[in-house]
DNA sequence: AAATTTGTTAAGAAAAAACTTAATGTTTTT
DNA sequence: AAAAACATTAAGTTTTTTCTTAACAAATTT
């Protein structure tokens, strides 16, 4: 009789956190995490720490697959790399705070995207410049790439305030700005 | 001799614009818009509006894939059907102020984020409950559960914080915050 | 209303991504 | 230093995605 409840009680401790963990990887997903990366994530944010191993276990699914899906997740920087002792496998740990979680994850986009978006302009301007100073081109054509020239010009204060937002979140001032909700 | 100029002028042109239409489709690939997709908003951005043909054209794939394209675009609310007299073709403006890009796009995930895993840890909860309150199951699991409860309990104001954020950017508080500077 | 133009859906082909097994490399232990 | 344990890379397969052509549906013009 209380066999029959323990093993109930355990399937639904299972699929309390199948569906949480399913709806981190739906999330996730949204951001251009692949499912599967998603959920191996899901997975270890229930977990301490895992091995590749252990992984494997709970996924059904091949060590190489987990030792790339890890490392994904790793670029991302959601997931570490720890030591645990007793064994000489590699363990790895999830960021379990979640705004942890978006400040590695958003602010190493944004980064990115600032980054290249306005080395591109940078280079792009000057190919264009040389169009607007050159001698023997139409008028035309010279507006015209005065006209992408003022464009892209106008694009860089957004660059700029990604880069400022992210030193915000980095340093803590957004959060002394919004406040997070300690609920009870 | 000006018409070699005026060649050269063209290309260079070209060429600026495509570093940039590639660079913006790299860095929306990283919040996981596929590359032609990325392309496609790229090449509209430096575009007044543009008909599922002309898109063709410039970008030399077929018309059902432009048509797929910009409904992917106009779900992500960075793309907006419009209206050009003279054509009866139907016409897509994309957002060309990257801060309402910002807005539409990332609002959009979190509140989405936000309202996914609220729901399904609401659930998850109400699982955990019923095998907490149950009689006959071992302290042991109850435990387990209770732990469960907890560590979903305490992701809930992160999602809260997400609201926040989003009704900030919203209703312009965060620039007021984190104002945009104006380079001249 | 018929014909034409435009847009979308469906079916199939091509390309890309994700997994698996097998091989190789690397680290740790003895 | 050799052996064992583990992780990663490589090669090949399967699955998924994305694209194209063809068929269909909808709307506009004549």
């Amino acid at each position: 009789m209380t066999d029959k409840k323990n093993e109930e009680a355990k399937a639904s401790i299972e699929d309390a956190k199948a569906r949480v963990i399913d709806s981190i990887a739906e999330t996730m997903d949204l951001y251009g995490v692949t499912r599967s990366a998603g959920t191996l994530y899901g997975t270890m944010y229930f977990e301490k720490d895992m091995t590749l191993d252990e992984m494997r276990e709970k996924l059904g699914m091949s060590k190489p697959s987990m030792s790339t899906g890890v490392k994904k997740l790793e670029d991302y920087n959601i997931v570490k790399k720890t030591f645990r002792k007793g064994t000489r496998k590699h363990t790895f740990v999830a960021e379990k705070d979640f705004f942890r979680f978006f400040e590695n994850y958003f602010t190493k986009k944004w980064i990115r995207e600032a980054k290249i978006n306005l080395e591109a302009i940078e280079q792009s301007q000057k190919e264009l410049i040389r169009v607007i100073e050159s001698e023997n081109v139409e008028d035309d054509l010279k507006q015209e790439a005065e006209e992408y020239f003022q464009q892209m010009e106008a694009s860089k204060p957004y660059y700029h305030w990604l880069q400022k937002l992210v030193a915000a979140i980095e340093n803590g001032d957004l959060f002394d700005y919004l406040p997070v909700d300690q609920e009870e």
